[in-house]
Parts: structure tokens; sequence; C-alpha cells
DNA sequence: TATGAATGAGAGTTCATTCAT
DNA sequence: CATGAATGAACTCTCATTCAT
């Protein structure tokens, strides 16, 4: 008896579970595809496959959906990378290589891109998270003699704003993948890097970021 | 009656203008206190004190609205600055001091800032007159030996990204003037100037931003 | 020019009154079949025969025309009556015609009638207009020497109490003539007039409000 | 094995018989709190800590569940006084008891009394079983000279729509007990016992609904 | 042209009810 | 029997849009 209840209980749990994670899917599509703010909870429900009152079994608000979206996606997004990179790469290196990554998830899927695009569109939100992991690579590369020494927040501003604006070229199709090294280039040289340097260092971040990308196909 | 007739089409004319004028800046008074995503038609004519039904012989529908509103605002920035910068500036100092004076202008007026960040918010769009007038200072500064040679498309990429990510700190209070400085001169030296003249033209461009906004303001 | 946009404004406030009034009197009519609790807007624009919005344009909530049902029926009530009964009666005659009048007009109108016993009925409230000008009778009827001189608040208990539950009876059909008569009778024996005389009274109170109901019916 | 099974029997019978009765407590939580329309089945099952399914194992609607709620109450308040009021006592007597210990009931639990007042509210239901009570006092009061001989359906009216009335004073705070003592006076009094002497009998009752009342609560 | 009453599609939300476990 | 996830009908309310005046 014991065994049988517990058996169901957790099988009950993974349905719900399940649920969840078709609402979740759902909302990344619709996200991309109409925006944030235009998906009604119809729109989300229709998606998922489910009927209007799952919904709200779920989560109270279309808001807290939204909420649950992108805390999912930042946990998995720093996690895949860092996993990847030998700890032993120069920051100027790895954040190149970061920075490479993220446009060829964006090409990728371009769905997910634009979902992230116009998740915090409106109000250009930063993640805490990406934001402290984004100081520490800088602070590295000054203590490596490789960036200038300068107030981080103006590189922080710097780096957000290009990579978003990166991020919305590719998914218009208007970047071939020298505009994404050349802009990424311009990142380093603001930081420091002699421009010609920083060529090469981008140029090798793009391939590296491909090749994690194609490895993580493969697999 | 030749006469009469003429002057009472003109008259209406006026009045028409200046309804179409009542309904644009009641829309940026509403998209600044709401976002766009949040007006409705009725919050429009609300504000301009017309009815539901005047709306139409406008605009066709609210994103028309906006979309006028969008071509207003960039038509009267430009037309400020350019009157005012004299034509024999270097093309850097001139990008300078258009990038302060936007800030300027922002924190100046928060309501219009929101407007214009959120405007164009989900999508990033650029406008092409915008992006024409920038590609014209850079292929200057490229002539005048100041800006390195390279794809202009990077350059516009950099500098509209960082500049709305700066917009957003402003906007936030998370940006001192020391901050808008640096963000500005990092620009400048991804462009090609070295850094330390780039620090010395984003100083000077915001100080003269500034002493122009001062003269708008005495005026 | 002047008449006609004057004449044009006084149609519309009348085509809008209009709209008002048959949104009230659907409102009687659910009212009385499903109790107020039970009835949604949707029931009322339908017995309207308007649109779901219509509604908002008139009323905020449906509670709020509610209020506006029983504000326009108490005012109506007791102006008709008192026009109609000389000022000379005495006042416990005056009393048992108005009780009987109230009956009267129940029975004839049983979708009124219900609507009446709901409204209130689950708070039971008691409009103060009338609880005034029943203390007013009964003043009177103390002065004139048929009444007991005793507290006017349990009289009021006593005669709002019954004549509601005498309503029920009426409208659930099992109310003969002489049962109504009986009851009035009581009432009045209560209140200290000697039962036979109560009965004489109730009695002429009855053919009397009977008879007023015709005269209506017949204008 | 045969003792085993029956105890298991039993048991599953007292649970069940538990299980009803929490929800009827619930319910009667509930309704005095919200009212029964405002009542919904989650309030119901979330009050009484059982699942939403478990509800309609004992129940096929809210409806029902009330309709359950009304016969119980009844039950236990006839029963109760019965059992504590002497056979001997004159009807008259034990009429006015009985009313003034319901006003007292009403007045220890206000939650109670709002329920009571609204379970029935808007339809001015009346149980049979108080209804033949009520005949049987009144009948013997007749044989016992000392209520006028009438139709005894013009004295339930009479009654019942009083007493309500009266609880609905109560609950709203506008009755002193002189108040009670008074209307349920008028009540004999229209029942045909002399004023003077019903307000004897009156108060007489309310102290003795008083002291059953503090018998119980000592208890 | 300006008006604003009327419209009805559609969004968010609640809740009685079912049913597999 | 108990559970609670899933369902979908019903409800309130908003708002873009139409149209007679």
């Amino acid at each position: 008896m014991r065994v049988n209840l517990e058996a169901r209980a957790a099988a009950a749990e993974q349905r719900k579970a399940q649920t969840r994670e078709r609402l979740l899917e759902a909302a990344v599509a619709m996200i991309g595809e109409k925006g944030p703010d235009a998906c009604s909870i119809e729109d989300f429900v229709a998606a998922a496959g489910v009927s209007r009152g799952t919904f709200y079994n779920y989560f109270p608000t279309a808001e807290s959906l939204l909420h649950a979206v992108r805390l999912k996606i930042v946990a998995s997004l720093t996690a895949v990378l860092d996993a990847r990179l030998p700890k032993t790469m120069p920051a100027c290196e790895r954040l190149a290589t970061r920075l490479h990554s993220y446009q060829v998830t964006v090409s990728r899927d371009a769905a997910w891109g634009w979902m992230m695009l116009r998740l915090d569109g409106s109000r250009l939100e930063r993640t805490p998270a990406l934001e402290a992991s984004l100081d520490e690579m800088f602070r590295a590369g000054v203590a490596q003699g490789h960036f200038r020494n300068m107030d981080p927040a103006a590189a922080r501003t710097l780096i957000f704003g290009t990579s978003r604006m990166l991020q919305r070229d590719v998914l218009m199709g208007l970047s071939d993948p020298a505009h994404g090294i050349e802009v990424i280039a311009l990142l380093l040289t603001a930081c420091g890097l002699p421009h010609d340097q920083a060529m090469d260092v981008s140029r090798r971040g793009a391939a590296l970021a491909q090749e994690i990308q194609d490895a993580a196909d493969a697999s």
C-alpha cells in the first residue's frame, strides 16, 4: 500500500510538472511571436493545448508566467556555457566567446531569440546574475592587463546595450558573420584591447562558439 | 463671397491642424504616463478633449498615431540641434555632442524619455533619418582621420544600442554625469579615437549639450 | 442652426432615457424571476435587448442598477396613493388602506411583487421614506384615540415584518381575500383597536384599495 | 475475521458521518460570514479541510448542503427548548418563551443569526416542522381561552413575519431588550390576550429564555 | 466634421463538475 | 472513498469601431 501511494503521488507530481512545462514552452513560442505585452492568457493555453481554467492552477496572472519563463532561461543560459570553457582562458577571450555564443543561440532559435529580446524590451531589464558574471570577467581582464581600468558600470552599459542591438540585427537578418565579429571586436576595443588584437580575439571567439554549438547539436 | 469662402476654408484647415496637434500632444503625455501598450484610444481622446469618433477622422488606428508621434519627435530633435552646432565642428565632437544632448533632454523630461524608450521598445526600431545622419557623421570622422575605417553598420549597432542603454540608466536614476561621459567616451574609443582624447571630446560634448539646453530654457 | 442643434440634443437625450428605462424595466422583470443575487449583467442586457457594452454606458455595476430600480419604485409608490386618499380619513383607515393597496398592487403584478420581495430580501432593508410615513400615521392614530400609546419602533417591526410575509403569501397563491383582511385586522388589533372594529376597518380598507386600483386601471 | 470486518465497516461509517458533519459545520460558518449566495463549494471544502471531489460524495449540489444545514438547525433548535419547558406551561407563555429564546440565541451568535436570516432570505421560506409546532401552540392557546379563535394561517403570517423582522433588528443592533419584549407582547395582543397581560407574559418569557440560555452556557 | 451612443469581440477570472488514480 | 488536476461554461468588464444625427 505504502509504495503504491507514494508511486501514485510521484506520478501525479510528474504530470503536474509536465503541464507546467508545456505552459512555459508555449509561452516562449508566443512571446517570440507577438511580444510579451500582446500575449493573452488565451494565447498561452491555446499554444499549450490546455484549457483556460488549467492556466490558473499554475500561474495567478500572465505576468507571473512571464516571470517564471525568465527565471528558467537565465538559469539554463549561464550553466551551459561555463561548463564548456577552460578555466585558464583569458577574460577577453571568455567574454568574446560568451557574446558570440549568445548570438549563435539566437540565430539557431529565432523564436527564442525574439522572446529574449522582447521579454524585457519595454524596460530594458538586466538580469543581476548576468551583470555579476560580466563584472567578474571585466575585473579579470583588467588584472590580466588586457582591459583598461575604468568604471565597470560604463562597460556594462556598453556591452549590454550593444549586445542587445546586435541580437536584433541577427534576428532581422541584417547581420552576416563578419558584422557580428566586427561589432564584438569594437566592444573589446572600447574596453582597451588594440583593435587588431580585438579582431583576432573576436574571430577566435566566434569560431569557438560555433564549435561548442555544433558539439551540443551532435550530442 | 469668394473671400468669405476662402477665409472659411482656411479657418477650417487651421481647426483641423489644431485638432491633430492636440491629439499628438495628448499622445505624448499619455504614452509617457502609461506606456504605449497600455494606452487606449479612449485615453488619447479624453486627454485631447475631443470625442471618440473624431479620432478616426485623423488616424485610422492607434498604431498610426504612435507612428506620427515618432516622426514628429525625430524631426524636431535633429532640427533643433543642427541649427545650433557650427558646421565646422569635427565629426567626433558633433557626434559626442549629439549623444549627450539626447541624454540631457531625457533627464530634463523623464516622461518624454520613457515614452521614447518604450515607443519602439520591443522592436528596437531605428529611425532611418537618424541612421542616415549618423552614417554621415561617421564618414566625415573617417575622412577627418579621427575614426578608424570600418563598416558603418557595426558602428550603428554599437552606437544605437549603447545610447539606448545609457538612456535607460539615466531614466532609472543610475547614472551620474561621469557615467554618461565615460560611456560616450567608450563609443568614441571604439570608433578609433585614443581613449584620453575620447574622454576630452566626451567632456566637451557634455558641456556643450548642457549649454545648448540652458540657452533653450532661457529663451 | 441653433434650433436644429437643440432639437438634436433633445432627441439624443430622449433616446438615452429610453435605453435607460428599458434597462430598468428589464431589471424589474429579471429580479422578480431569479432574485437580485442571481441576476447577471448578461441577464439584464438580454432582457432589455441591448448589447453587453451598452449596459456600462448607463450603470457601472449590476449593484448600481439595482439601486436605481429601488429609487424609482419608492418614489412612485407613495405618491400615487397619497393623492387618492382624503386628508380627513382616520389614521387607522389610512393605514389599512395603504397596506391593502400594496397587496393589491402585488397581486396585479406578480413579477413586480417578487422583485420587491427579493430586492431587499437578504437584508430586510426598510426604506426610510416609508418608515417616516408609517410613523406619522401611527402618531396620528394615537392622537385620534384609536391606537395604544407605545413605542413606534415596535409598531414598525410588527407592521413591516407582517406586511412582507403577507406579500409572500399572496405571491405564493396561499392567500384568499379573507386571509389578507384578517392579517391586517390583526395588525390593527395589536395597535390597540378592538378586534371587531379592526375587522370592519380592514374590510373597508380592502374594498377601498380595490376601488382605487380599478379606477387607476380604467383611466 | 468476521469481527474485524464488522469493526472496519463501523469505523468507515463513523468516518463518513464525521466528514459529513465537518461539511455541515463549515457551511454554517461560511454562510454566516459571506451569506449563502456568495459561498462557493470551494469555500465549503476549504473550510472543512476536505478535497473538492469529496464534496460530491455527500451532496450533489451546494443547494442540497444548504438544505441539510437548515434541517439540522431546526431540529436542534426545537429539541433543546422543548426539553426545558414544563409540559404544563400555558401555550401563550410557551409561545412567548420560544420567540424570546430564538432572539437570545441570535444575539449570542450573530454569525449564526445572519446565516438563518439569509438562508431563506429572498424566499421567506418557512420550515414545515416549525409551522406545525406553532399551529399546535396556537390551538392549545385557543382551547385554554387565552387566544381568540381565528384562522391559524393569519396567526402564522403575523408571527413568522414579525419574528424575522425582530431578528433583523437584533442583528443590526437596533433592538434593546425592551423593544423585543414589546414586539412579542404585540403579537400576543393580536392573538387575543389583553395588552397588559401580554406585556407580563412577554416579560416572563424573556426572563425564562435568558435563564435557559445561561444554564446552557454554564453546563 | 464632430459627436457620442451602441455595438460585440475578446480579455481576465471564477467555479461547479468530472474523472483517473 | 478521497483526491485534486483538468475542464469549459459563465461572468464581469474593456475597448476599438461604427453610424445616425
